[in-house]
DNA sequence: AGATTATTTTAGCACAAGCTATATTTTGTA
DNA sequence: TACAAAATATAGCTTGTGCTAAAATAATCT
């Protein structure tokens, strides 16, 4: 089942029917905190990039984020103005984008969080290409206290 | 910028400028995979929670899947016409859900994945409800090798 | 400066996933 | 068996994120 492997033969026990399930109300809070990480992690990946680019070009330009993201730059533009409603960048047309200040603080949380999980998922012993492409989609369902975890076993 | 915690002012040198940076297409692809773990998500979800109420209760419901997933019932017909149409199960008007063979493999899958991502959590420290919550989200994004790198470490 | 190229914008479409309100059907009980 | 309650279906709406094609604007080069 995983995208090109074989299926295990392991019919490991089944030890659910008597496990102890978590209540309905808890499970039904954890799908509602995985929405609501997806509501964001546009946001997310769209502030960290575009801080990069500032940085490593000196603009954010849309046609350069389209190739990052690996979407067309009509769909860039219409996130933008998405992002710019919701407070997280300005533009003008026809010229770049830039952060807010509130941006600006969520791409280097983003930031730190993302490198965290990625030398996390290094030192666990995962390939880097694997490592590297699995970060991008985990960053987004981090808890701080999970993140403090990945940060005691890479420093620890 | 998490949720409800102080910014850092732990202003962290920033290595960035002479870093080796991935290829923008190395990017493109990372994105790329997450974007795909999203669309195939939440069929991983529903198959697993159907597979589970089947075991639990004879039966998988939309009002029960809709307790748990936390959305109304109208949601969860709708999105089991959509697994209906791509194979993962079948169902007649006014009738409960089933899983197709393709539909009970995923979600053997998906459950040994989904415990595995929790035990890994757990083991590695994090508290139970957050651990549960995270894992609801990042399960959807963990490579078969990140499985296996989890894996090590809780047995190891 | 003028022509060409690159970039951005606009218009219009599709699909997934959410919602409320209302109708219909099934189920359980008096 | 009839009635009430529970579950499901249908209609119609919203938002977010993707796309292509074509028009408008900006940037570059001779
Ligand atoms: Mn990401
Ligand atoms: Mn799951
Ligand atoms: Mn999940
Ligand atoms: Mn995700």
């Amino acid at each position: 089942m995983p995208p090109a492997s074989k299926a295990k033969s392991k019919k490991t026990k089944k030890k659910a029917a008597t496990a102890a399930r978590r209540s309905v109300e808890a499970t039904a809070r954890s799908h509602e905190r995985t929405r609501s990480d997806h509501a964001r992690e546009i946001a997310e990946d769209y502030v960290e990039l575009i801080d990069d680019l500032i940085a490593e070009c000196g603009e954010a330009r849309a046609v350069d984020m389209a190739k990052r993201l690996g979407v067309t730059q009509v769909t860039v533009t219409k996130t933008i103005e998405r992002l710019k409603k919701d407070g997280w960048v300005t533009s003008e047309p026809y010229r770049s984008v830039f952060l807010t200040d509130k941006g600006k603080e969520l791409a280097d949380y983003v930031r730190d969080r993302h490198e965290m999980v990625l030398e996390f998922l290094l030192k666990l012993g995962v390939p880097r290409a694997d490592a590297e492409a699995d970060a991008e989609g985990i960053e987004h369902h981090i808890s701080p206290r999970t993140l403090a975890a990945m940060k005691r076993y890479v420093e620890g």
